[in-house]
DNA sequence: CTATGATTTAAACGAACGTATGAATCATAG
DNA sequence: CTATGATTCATACGTTCGTTTAAATCATAG
């Protein structure tokens, strides 16, 4: 007898994360899935009780942690900040940061999930997507807030239109680590993937902080 | 007898662009192509062999187009400049204007076919990746060289995430225009669609410059 | 007109899909 | 031990998938 180390519900949640990372919610079937996590068909329906519910777990299980994370930094900085405005930058990474130092935390979901999570922002499946805005909706609403506070002098229109050029900045940079190295055939000879990572936070967040700060556009 | 206007193989890619756009590949059925186009469920395979060379075709038909135009703009600007090196705003909107600037032109696919584009480079599926690299490859070199060429003093590697960035930010900007509204709930009530589609170019373009010309991370 | 090749049509193919069922097996409490 | 509820198992259900086939229809050249 085998040394079963992980539950049933975990080995399929686990198998389901990378399979619907690397091939979709509608190009992964319930019997890759199994599969993969040695166990029998019937027991994604017997745990989750169908495709759609397993989905919703898969992200549960990650975000429920981030987003508690994003609020519980967000509540530390405004309370030390003792009413002042805070400053942009802190903002960006305190949610941008958190979700990329996800990505170093392998009991979190690691890579994986920042790249399912990554491509799953642009994917259309309606259920998803209503999914993760209940899911989104209120850490989304403390930080837009917190911009709106930090930068009073940009409109409110500007801000969430940056905010949303942000998050697709950050997606690709998760979600195209591998994907999008075949479009750009680019080679980075002088890093080896721990250290692309390690650089990706610092390089993304200047990129993110130029693009928040700079000249309004004149139309 | 009805007035069929277009032929079958157009009527099909039409149908294809949309609904691959709104439900992904894996998401869309023959069945579906071919009823909204209102053909014969056989014709697909009559005319385009299977259903991956319908999905090539799709792009095929739009990208060729693009990329031409962003060659053109671009040989005409370095024939203008007289081997000096170009603008960086001059090259990034060569780029990612042209492109977003088809968005508008309804005969080239418009919106529908951008917000395809957007999703699909974040997508899965092995066969497309491979395809739009292949299709990408040419533009892409020309485009990096240009970049290399107007910031000197910018090491290569970073231009390169930058501009994968920007890819990034471009695709939400497209693909999320309506996907991305439920995560965000924002509301910018003061502008219709048309508008914003004329404001998002300047907006875009404001964030884009501001990532590119950030100042370098230091590690 | 007739002949010929291109296109469209209705029907069917085997394979894979998500899900359901009832029996077998397991863990645990009494 | 036995009893009971949870879990796993092999198997099958009904649908839908992409693709294929052969006959019917169309367009056009001679």
């Amino acid at each position: 007898m085998e040394t079963r180390t992980l539950e049933t519900g975990e080995r399929i949640l686990d198998a389901a994360e990378r399979l619907f990372m690397a091939h979709g919610y509608e190009g992964t079937s319930m019997r890759q899935i199994t599969g993969e996590a040695g166990v029998n068909l019937a027991a994604v329906n017997y745990h989750f009780g169908s495709k759609e519910s397993l989905m919703q777990e898969v992200f549960r299980r990650r975000l429920d942690w981030l987003n508690e994370e994003r609020m519980r930094v967000l509540d530390e900085m405004e309370r030390e900040a003792n009413g002042q405005p805070l400053k942009p930058s802190a903002i960006v990474d305190a949610f941008f940061g958190t979700l990329l130092r996800m990505a170093g935390d392998e009991k979190r979901g690691g890579i994986t999930f920042l790249r399912l999570l990554g491509r799953t922002l642009t994917e259309p499946s309606e259920f998803i997507r209503a999914f993760l805005a209940h899911e989104y909706k209120t850490v989304m609403d403390r930080y837009k807030e917190a911009l709106f506070r930090a930068l009073p002098e940009v409109p409110k229109a500007e801000i969430v239109w940056r905010f949303h050029f942000m998050l697709g900045a950050t997606s690709y940079a998760i979600a195209g680590t591998d994907a999008l190295r075949l479009v750009t055939d680019w080679q980075i000879e002088e890093e080896d993937s721990t250290d692309r990572l390690d650089r990706l936070v610092p390089r993304l967040m200047s990129f993110l902080m130029g693009g928040l700060r700079a000249p309004l556009p004149q139309y």
